[in-house]
DNA sequence: CGACGACGGTACGGTTGCGTCCCGACGTAC
DNA sequence: GTACGTCGGGACGCAACCGTACCGTCGTCG
């Protein structure tokens, strides 16, 4: 009968030794010192640290963010786009999402966990609000979603948890506009979407 | 006199070692090792690991990368996105750079220096090919190179250094095109620009 | 050809973390 | 009130790495 408060203050404790230290990093021991707990706690909880953060981020990460319909493609854009600012302006998260996402580009593992609780959860959204947008006549019926996430959560991305230069006042608004205005504006010629409709299957491999 | 293949042997090791470990877990003594090279010779050269790393890497990443005016802002911009594509493919790069990234977060040093070697750089490159298309009249006069930045190598940074999706095939035309249309299409209703040209220098104070 | 110095290698003491085990204390359920 | 299990804490042997010191070797200048 494991006691809850105690899982809680390690989970806690992981949390903020990975944003200080990093995954690399990361000691039990010092985990366990952050949480005021015996590393005997820790090890009859989990078998490794891998499987420690596994658990643990997944957790975090697994939690889904209601998206509201504002009925328009720039409102969703809008509050998406505010949503993922929030996000990334958590001290925690802004140290550690980075952190892992480049860990996971060595340890399998971590990038399957993070594929799993956060793109799949992402990529709904994203598919979501593309798809409404398609329905609306917003948008032409070939949109590449996963592009047009790209365009969105990308230079936020990277301006937040990269550059980290701090947003100017009424960015938000006008990134919606311009990523609405250039999901709108995909098809330079030829009509049919920048994914060229689906005649033609090559176009949109994505292996993995 | 030290000889000059034992420092390149160094410098190649400690981008491999940073790659395949990263900078939390990169140690002096596997440095040596794979460098073939005795401890010594490392601690000849520097005086620890951060300076090592600092210096290594704004060695690499100090290059100036050449831009090509290609006349048009589209053509500017997917020469531009080729070039960081090339980049961010690179196995050596793609691992190396989001790591420093976000080991940058909690290390100043580490942070100032890819700032003065990368941001600067990068930022040339952005105000040069804004203020290139600003003088041909592609884009409005009030167009901010920080935001253009963002939306040029935010999107491809994701898809390739988080997301690590490959590019289908003709992405790249596509996305200068998107960019530049969502540049150029900044403001909504009124004329003049996405940052109001400059009848509002509130809208981009742009702090530090 | 001789002296100098960087070379690879080894060993050092000290620190840190691993994962395990044992202890006495506490609390709870029966 | 007794028995059980988790608790914090400490100690264990083992491993890795730190930064330094000292070898004998080898190449390169002068």
């Amino acid at each position: 009968m494991l006691r809850g408060e105690i899982t809680d203050a390690i989970r806690r404790a992981v949390m903020q030794e990975l944003a200080a230290v990093g995954y690399g990093r990361l000691s039990i021991e010092a985990v366990a010192r952050r949480a005021g707990v015996g590393k005997t706690a820790i090890y009859r909880r989990w078998n490794s640290k891998l499987e420690m953060v596994l658990e643990i981020v997944s957790r975090v990460a697994g939690q889904s963010l209601p998206l509201p319909d504002t009925g328009t493609l720039r409102g969703d854009l809008e509050a998406l786009l505010r949503i993922v600012t929030r996000a990334l302006c958590h001290p925690l998260a802004s140290q550690i999402i980075p952190d892992l996402l480049a860990e996971a580009a060595r340890n399998p593992q971590l990038a399957q966990t993070l594929q799993e609780s956060l793109r799949v959860n992402q990529r709904d959204v994203g598919n979501q609000v593309i798809g409404r947008a398609v329905d609306r006549g917003e948008l032409p019926a070939g949109t590449d979603p996963d592009a047009a996430i790209d365009l969105i959560v990308g230079p936020l991305y990277w301006r937040l948890a990269v550059a980290r230069t701090p947003l100017p006042e009424n960015h938000l608004p006008w990134m919606a506009e311009s990523v609405a205005t250039a999901l709108g504006a995909g098809a330079p010629a030829a009509p049919g979407g920048p994914a060229r409709s689906g005649d033609d299957p090559v176009t949109v491999p994505l292996p993995r």
